[in-house]
DNA sequence: CCATGTGAACAAATTCACAGCA
DNA sequence: TGCTGTGAATTTGTTCACATGG
């Protein structure tokens, strides 16, 4: 069974349904339309069932859909059934940030490595794990286990950088330097740009007021 | 002269468009085609014609785009001619971070308050300006003349934090609390979900490669 | 009878292809 | 001639409306 090709805007709402259905699975709210999801949490009922629809059915007819059951139904399709692996690369105040945030028992995402060239930072320890320095890459993520790789550097070294995680074997990298990576095909790669975000609200703001 | 309605993507890729003319402006490129500049940044270059056509005209036929002179046209579309003021709602990892990234001498966003409830953080200074308590967030945005707020709270508390933010007269938001915002229609709003990117990218993984 | 799942209609965004100007 | 600016064509994504099945 081949995988369909699924556009970001489906997954990224799985994702949001996946947060929904947890929370009503929690409430012990058995089952759910897809009406009273979309009421609740202000989505669209017609494209919830469209974006599940591009895996299979998962629903009853005039019952609605089973919460807990499509909470795992949905981590399985996005490939949360196991926890994930992270390295964090750049030991500045997002990167220190992010380490600590993932270093708890956060379910899903772990990191598994802090890396930073700065002779400062290397030792130091801001989660689990002491800073190492960008030559232990390779390693860190062949005997640790690391799939995707947070990229937290300055603008100036994020190709660079960049171009060392694929070449190290990184699998996904979440890139927050405020820099266009050229990417490899075979890499997913997610920007995550907070200039770009601040500047489009800026927009909104110098014209009037908007919705987002 | 009222601006015309132009799409999300629209205004992210102007975004990106700055960035790639500023740097060709500081090599002292002095023009360029959109077919160039799409091969250097790996662009579309109609689509770069065509976002701009949302504006106006700003390029010469048969020569291309003076470099610096766009960087300005783009900067005023998007509201960048003078420096905006940030607030910063809740002091935790990212909370922290944030503040400190935006109290160096940012060019254009600036933090001028820094806001948390909890009684160990109130009086702590991350950048210029000390932690203080959400009872002084109004007056903050109106002596201090902050228009962005930043949503850095736990997914539990930022309903009723952005709730406050919009009652206290921010006029635009960005929020990364992993939660899904009931919005005031009035106040542009924009997340930034690094879960739901991380979700995305580990889909990726479980399917196989595949591009951004 | 009710809510799902889905083809068909619609809307939005992107790409093509070329007219028109420097 | 070269490159912009733009209608027209195409692709992509969303919404509608209803046949289908529990």
């Amino acid at each position: 069974m081949t995988e369909p090709e699924v556009s970001t805007a489906t997954l990224n709402r799985l994702s949001i349904y996946l947060r929904c259905l947890r929370e009503l699975c929690d409430e012990e709210v058995k089952t759910v339309s897809s009406r009273e999801l979309a009421r609740r949490y202000d989505l669209s009922a017609t494209q919830f069932r469209k974006d599940l629809a591009h895996f299979g059915e998962f629903g009853i007819r005039g019952v609605g859909y089973d919460t807990c059951g499509l909470v795992q139904r949905i981590s399985q399709l996005l490939g949360l059934e196991r926890q994930r692996r992270l390295i964090v690369i750049g030991m500045g105040n997002l990167g220190i940030a992010l380490t600590r945030y993932f270093s708890g028992d956060e379910r899903k995402f772990r990191v598994v490595g802090a890396l930073d060239n700065a002779a400062d930072k290397i030792g130091l320890a801001f989660g689990r794990w002491s800073v190492e320095p960008l030559s232990h890459m390779k390693s860190i993520i062949a005997e640790r286990g690391a799939e995707i790789g947070v990229l937290a550097v300055p603008a100036a070294a994020a190709q660079a950088t960049y171009d060392l995680l694929v070449e190290a074997g990184i699998q996904a990298v979440l890139n927050f330097a405020p820099t266009r990576l050229r990417h490899d095909r075979r890499v997913p790669t997610k920007n995550v740009d907070i200039g770009v975000l601040l500047e489009e609200l800026t927009f909104h703001l110098s014209v009037g007021r908007g919705r987002s």
